[in-house]
RNA sequence: UCCCCGGUAGCUCAACCGGCAGAGCGGGUGGCUGUUAACCACUAGGUUGGCGGUUCGAGUCCGUCCCGGGGAGCCA
């Protein structure tokens, strides 16, 4: 089959190819035309935001009857003379010489029309969707981003590590979890196999869609120094928001002999990394979405890409908050929880950029934190950015055996579904840090894309599996 | 799950105190030789989310269910 040129090589050196005779395939966004002479298609291939403008004229029998076919949305090739563009808004078009339609599109039953759609209408045509200039632009954005995470982590030692995403055990502290099971509700179990209801179960036990690959990232730490997870998480909680889906991705480094600050380093400079990827290589799509979705866009990536980030103890964060003279709904107090209000004031209001918290009380921590010298708090750190609230969220794991199962003892959690992670506190434990980085949260961050069902091309929240 | 707001043409939205269902865009037809959300003219298009109630009369008021959005909780 015929292969042509990418749109967006073609927009990178457009001097190169004046004069040349070029191929393209794509989809016809718009089409303005006069039945008598000159016709505009604009097309876009994917490639860039961008689309190319192609000018067909009057020639040959047959060649208005092909253009009539040619709707929006349509799949076309188009050869032609790649020439200097008198009009404004582009530099260079191309002269059709010939036009190939692979597919038409019904211009009264295509859902994408040449004007703005809201995004509430956009999510019921998944399948449509990537073709719009927002959604088609957040795509390459993820893209880019899920390989700089590669890039960032590859480069400094890392190996990549695939966590299960099934698994048996349900209480890692992260909410509700789907359950896995090749049992049929509507079929019910007789008698003798309902003794024991998992024993006809695939797994013979309870098994679950995990909910964090951290644990088990924990063992390829302690085995090759420097590991990520990096893949899809899923949450059963019935969140309704702009920020949650059920079915997300997440990035989890875990380090052997980091300590807290070696983490908050690493998370510091893997953050403005990929904000500097995204800037250096995504200019286009970022310009798109500082003008049509976040006016404070590239403001914010700027400021979060150099300047050095607030980085506070969760109890200078609770003094900030009770000598603010700002009214919060929830109160504030030391071993109280901060809730988003609290959050989006430190990091909107007080310091305008991304915010560090560390060292939280240890009731509002999950058991595997690293308990610290003063016995209150675990060694934790939150880093919040404007508009998105918490991005990435880390710790210091706890790698005392003695402080670990106490730890358990005290938060209630069965220490016969975790022998393996003790385990690694009997042979050779050592200590080690990690975090967490929501791929979609990211996204969120760098695009201004307002709903997290914008950052996924196929979001899953509760009631909606579809596509 | 809780609180608030909304659901009217394919899309985005109007419709005053309860009184004949509207516009822009999109679609169709015709016109236009350089357009850029092209332009000009004409035209088709509706079970006002579902069910029930109040009323002479309901898009509008009441009840209920469904769906969407914003916020909260849970978290990434």
């Amino acid at each position: 089959m015929e292969k042509g040129i990418r749109i967006a090589d073609l927009f990178r050196d457009e001097q190169k190819w004046l004069g040349k005779t070029v191929l393209v395939q794509g989809w016809v966004k718009t089409k303005r035309d006069s039945k008598a002479g000159v016709g505009f298609i604009e097309l876009n291939d994917g490639s860039s935001l961008k689309g190319l403008q192609i000018i067909t004229e009057q020639q040959g029998r047959g060649y208005s009857e092909l253009l009539g076919k040619i709707t929006t949305g349509s799949a076309i090739l188009v050869e032609g003379i790649v020439s200097v563009s008198p009009g404004k808004g582009q530099s260079i078009e191309v002269r059709a010489e010939r036009i190939h339609l692979y597919g038409r599109a019904d211009p009264a039953a295509y859902p994408l029309q040449k004007k703005r759609h809201s995004f509430e209408y956009l999510r019921q045509i998944a399948h449509l969707r990537p073709r719009t200039n927002t959604i088609g632009a957040a795509a390459r954005v993820r893209s880019r981003l899920s390989f700089a995470i590669h890039q960032f982590f590859q480069d400094r030692g890392f190996h990549y590590v695939h966590t299960p995403i099934i698994t048996s055990s349900d209480c890692e502290g992260a909410g509700e979890i789907f359950r896995v099971t090749t049992l049929d509700p509507a079929q019910p179990l007789i008698s003798a196999e309902a003794e024991d209801p998992y024993k006809a179960d695939f797994f013979a036990k309870p098994a679950f869609l995990t909910v964090s690959g951290q644990l088990q990232a924990e063992i390829y730490a302690l085995a090759l120094g420097k590991v990520y997870t990096f893949g899809p998480t899923f949450r059963a909680e019935n969140s309704n928001t702009s920020r949650h889906l059920a079915e997300f991705w997440m990035v989890e480094p875990e380090m052997a002999f980091y300590d807290l600050e070696d983490d908050l380093n690493t998370a510091l400079e893997f953050i403005k990394y990929l904000i500097g990827v995204v800037l250096g290589e995504c200019p286009e799509e970022v310009e798109f979405f500082g003008r049509y979705i976040e006016p404070e866009l590239m403001k914010r990536l700027e400021n979060a890409a150099q300047s050095s980030f607030e980085v506070i103890t969760y109890t200078e964060a609770v003094d900030i908050l009770t000598r603010s003279k700002e009214r919060f709904v929830f109160p504030v107090e030391w071993g109280l929880d901060l809730q988003a209000e609290h959050e989006r004031y430190l990091t909107e209001k007080v310091f305008g950029r991304p915010v560090g918290i560390l060292n939280f009380p240890r009731a509002l921590k999950p058991f595997y934190m690293r308990v610290n010298d003063d016995e209150k708090t675990v060694a934790a750190m939150d880093i919040l950015v404007p508009g998105t609230g918490e991005i990435i969220g880390g710790s210091q794991r706890e790698e005392r055996l003695d402080v670990l199962l106490e730890q358990m003892r005290l938060k209630g959690i069965p220490t016969d579904d975790y022998h393996w992670y003790i385990e690694l506190r009997e042979f050779g434990s050592a200590p080690h840090s990690g975090f967490g980085l929501g791929l979609e949260r990211l996204v969120q961050f760098v695009t201004g894309i307002p709903n997290i069902r914008e950052a996924i091309p196929f979001p899953r929240t509760p009631g909606h599996a579809e596509f």
